[in-house]
RNA sequence: GGAUCCUUAGCUCAGUUGGCUAGAGCGCACGAUUCACAUUCGUGAGGUCACAGGUUCAAGCCCUGUAGGAUCCACCA
């Protein structure tokens, strides 16, 4: 293959792709087995919805993700990145339930059989796309073991925990008041409710009491709901009120409705708030019904599953929706003479995430996870510090959350997802059996007949237990090595999985947590359909290629950080790789043009080769460091200033004169081999195109170090210093033309004049006396080296020196004063002194050399 | 009500146990020209590190407070 004039991404990655995905390298089994096996390196993808497409996040998590599993790949371990999809339980259910209401049909016209495998069936219409878009995005994973959330190892596994916890008592089937999204038609757990901060009314009403005394007629309760009045059951002061004291035990006629209903003493009524009195709902309220727990009163349910008041509510308001009602029991009470004021308040109201909807507290029997015991564990875990967090911040915020977690509410009513394997003795409603026939609405068993609960888990619930699921829990490649996934998921999906994994395998699932944050649009918006400012993937990946999407979302990005997106760092990356791409042409067609010195040994004979070797070997121990901590913009970082600013621009400009054809081999090589983590693509296409490589490059070893002298490679050092300053001066000096350098008694000058007019194109004029030299001695520390520059230019230069003299001088003061300081002589560590000492003396010369360059002008 | 994070160059952001003259990309200015690369090469300008105190020999980093921005949690009638 022929190298193009410009790196064209679309044009090699679905092959490349291809070429691993054949080679079997993404399988854990296949890696290098050596005498010393390596530990695994696992970790699970979080798994993207199988009938949708990725978004920009996604390809935050892969790029993250898959830089890792290379990364470890490439150092010998096996690598098990494992790949999942979806069901998506709620989300997709209301995908499909919009489908259906535009066909003008509703799920009521279904059976919860045929409703699953109609959306079995939309899923499956769509399946692949997510699969296939992984794939653009470079992602090494075990294609093989994909797992489907609904597959029958998951159901399976679910279905055992459901049972040790049914078995253990931390499953209950409890009416509890549940947040129910009345147009969804299903309950959520508290955490899946957003709360927002709205303007509402707090109305004043008043309930006789069946005895007025002189003093006292009536009590005045504060609601902003004025609806649920007809589900009162007490209306409860503080015990410590003095003004309600003495009524305390009577009894109010409650409003609109013929009932009486007591006065309790409860600490929920706070003095402060209001008139002190609190209408108590419990089957509509949480505090109302924790109250009714506490003095066991009747919970009366007047609103129901579709937000309309039941008949408990009365003739007169069943059928009403909430907001009606409450119009219309407003109106009433005026008539009543029983509204007392009213006063605008902003308080928090929980809504429906999906579609804004007001969630209503019900009161429905449904299956709870008693999750004390099992958060207790997962607090001790961390507490002993099991896990690891990146960002540390995480953890503290996941204990604080575990600690006040009330229990877990996994029924939901939705027929898209694992059906609940519990079914109901039809003649006895307190008997409940688990079973698995799952698929037949009524079994027998024992004689008795038992109905389905036609509920199906929270999709958390399964989700909660992906670790241990997709690991199968092989030793070793569980408890999993990482788990990355957004920030925002902390607490419904990161503490459920060290929750159900330690219950099941008594492992924490996983060794450390990388959270990522948002990735916002360019202008640090949230992206959003509506907003359509949605950012594709797939798209930037067919613009500026795969590898430059993955480096450009990388970039200046830290664990945890919401970020926007930002096209100029996918351009720069994308330049990288088009940079690495004409190094590699160049470095071929020497190689093509030097057969004799192909077959020679690999020796370092410039310095700018000891450098280079050097500065290969500190990026890649640095890279190790950086990887090991989850710094990936700083690996990045170090790699491109590696490659371009290092590699390309000092190294290969050498090499021009050079042409040392196995050190261009070797270096290349390993430059693609560093790189290759976070330009799979890029790096893998160039290793097929260069004529002496063998084999993948996604299989290749991690480079061993090369042997250098660390003298040599810190002689280029200077020549750098020597030749920027040079070109500096060619530059800044007026008029243009670059000058030829001549210097005496300078070794490092005197052996790399061929370099030196190469770097500078300006010719080099060695002296035997320093008498012979006129021009403008350049002020290098160590080195005796002048331009000669026509003295009419050299005046006009004079401004410019003494400004670079000031400052100079100012920087040396700051020293001086430091090692005056006798606390700092005394306290500092001895080699920082050292170093500062060294930095004033080389400053001093550097000042001397500045002033007789002034001298001469 | 509680908690967390952010504020560093024109823009987007790095800056890990405090330690030389605070970095990168983009943008900007100036210069180069077809010899691997214009998706190029060279040179440069640009920062009271939000503000005010404190700890320390030494603070962008640690502590306290203030201001502005963002997010999360929580049952406030």
């Amino acid at each position: 293959m022929k190298f193009s004039k410009a790196y064209e991404p679309g044009q090699y990655e679905p092959d490349v792709y291809a070429l691993w995905e054949a080679s079997g390298a993404f399988s854990p089994k296949n890696n290098k087995t050596e005498n010393n096996q390596p530990a695994p390196f696992t970790i699970v993808m979080p798994p993207p919805n199988a009938n949708g497409n990725l978004h920009i996040g996604h390809g935050l998590t892969v790029a993250l993700e898959d830089i890792l599993t290379r990364y470890y790949r490439l150092k010998g371990r096996p690598t098990w990145y494992i790949p999942g999809a979806d069901h998506a339980g709620f989300e997709t259910w209301v995908v499909y339930e919009r489908k259906l209401e535009r066909e003008g049909k509703s799920r009521f016209d279904f059976t919860r059989d045929e409703l699953y495998a109609q959306v079995w069936d939309f899923v499956h219409e769509q399946r692949g796309n997510m699969e296939l878009q992984l794939r653009a995005l470079g992602a090494s994973c075990d294609w093989d073991n994909l797992t489907f959330t609904l597959d029958p190892k998951v159901t399976e596994t679910v279905y055992k925990t459901f049972k040790r916890l049914w078995d253990d008592r931390l499953i209950y089937r409890g009416e509890k008041l549940v947040n129910y999204c009345t147009k969804h038609q299903t309950a959520f757990a508290d955490i899946e409710v957003v709360h927002k901060e709205e303007k509402g009314t707090l109305w004043q009403i008043a309930y006789p009491l069946t005895n007025p005394t002189k003093n006292c007629q009536e009590i005045i309760v504060s609601t902003t709901r004025p609806e649920t009045l007809l589900g009162d059951v007490a209306v409860a002061v503080s015990p410590d009120d003095v003004r309600y004291k003495n009524i305390i035990g009577e009894k109010v006629k409650l409003p609109l409705t013929d009932r009486e209903i007591p006065i309790i003493a409860d600490e929920h009524a706070d003095p402060e708030y209001g008139t002190g009195a609190v209408k108590i709902t419990p089957a509509h309220d949480p505090n109302d019904y924790e109250v009714a727990l506490r003095h066991q009163l009747e919970m009366i349910t007047i609103i129901d599953q579709s937000g309309k008041l039941t008949e408990n509510a009365g003739d007169a308001y069943a059928g009403l929706t909430v907001s009606d009602a409450r119009q219309k029991i407003l109106l009433d009470l005026k008539h009543a003479a029983l509204l007392r004021g009213e006063k605008k308040i902003t308080h928090s109201v929980g809504h429906c995430y999906k579609c804004d909807t007001i969630i209503e507290p019900l009161l429905k029997e449904q299956w709870f996870v008693n999750v004390k015991p099992l958060a207790n564990r997962a607090i001790a875990a961390l507490k002993n510090n099991e896990i690891k967090f990146y960002p540390a911040s995480k953890k503290r915020a996941l204990i604080n959350y575990l600690e006040q977690l009330h229990d877990w509410n996994i029924s939901r009513q939705i027929p898209w997802g694992i059906p609940i394997p519990a079914f109901q003795n039809q003649d006895d409603s307190s008997d409940w059996i688990f079973d698995t026939r799952v698929n037949e609405v009524k079994i027998t068993k024992n004689g008795k007949t038992y109905i389905r609960d036609n509920d199906t888990f929270d999709t958390w619930f399964s989700s909660g237990q992906w670790p241990f699921i997709v690991t199968h829990q092989q030793k070793g490649y569980y408890p999993t090595s990482v788990m990355e996934t957004g920030a925002d998921l902390l607490f419904q999906w990161v503490g459920r999985m060290i929750m159900l994994g330690l219950y099941v395998t008594d492992e924490v699932p996983f060794r450390e947590v990388y959270m990522h944050g948002m990735v916002l649009d360019e202008q640090g918006q949230k992206m959003s359909k509506s907003k359509g400012n949605v950012i594709n993937p797939i798209e930037i990946a067919g613009k500026y290629g795969s590898d430059a999407l993955r480096m450009g979302l990388i970039a200046s990005r830290s664990a945890g950080v919401n970020q926007a997106f930002s096209t100029s760092k996918v351009i720069a990356s994308r330049n990288l790789y088009n940079k690495l791409w004409n190094i590699s042409r160049f470095i071929q067609q020497l190689v093509d043009e030097n057969p004799e010195k192909d077959s020679l040994e690999l020796t370092l004979t410039n310095l700018s080769e000891d450098w280079i070797c050097t500065e290969i070997n500190r990026a890649n121990k640095e890279l190790q460091k950086l990887l090991d901590k989850y710094r990936f913009a700083e690996a990045s970082e170090l790699l491109y200033d590696l490659i371009w600013n290092k590699y390309a621009d000092w190294f290969l400009e050498s090499e021009k004169l050079w042409k040392n054809v196995p050190l261009l081999k070797s270096t290349l090589e390993q430059i693609l081999t560093l790189l290759h983590p976070f330009a799979p693509f890029v790096t893998e296409t160039i290793w097929q195109n260069l004529s002496w490589t063998d084999g993948i490059l996604i299989t290749n070893a991690w480079p061993n170090l090369y042997k250098v002298n660390s003298s040599k490679a810190k002689q280029f050092s200077e020549l750098i210093t020597i030749i920027s300053n040079i070109r500096s001066h060619y530059q800044s000096l007026p008029g243009a033309g670059n000058y030829p350098i001549a210097f005496h008694d300078d070794p490092l000058m005197y052996q790399n004049q061929l370099l030196i007019q190469h770097l500078t194109k300006s010719p080099c004029v060695p002296k035997l006396e320093k008498s012979e030299i006129t021009g403008l001695h350049l002020a290098i520390p160590n080195h005796n080296i002048y331009l000669q520059i026509p003295t009419e230019i050299l005046t006009k230069h004079r401004e410019n020196l003494e400004q670079r003299i000031l400052k100079l001088g100012a920087e040396i003061n700051t020293l001086e004063a430091r090692l005056r300081n006798p606390n700092y002589l005394q306290k500092a560590p001895t080699a920082l002194v050292a170093e500062t000492k060294a930095s004033l003396s080389e400053k001093e010369t550097l000042l001397e050399n500045m002033k007789q360059e002034l001298k001469l002008i």
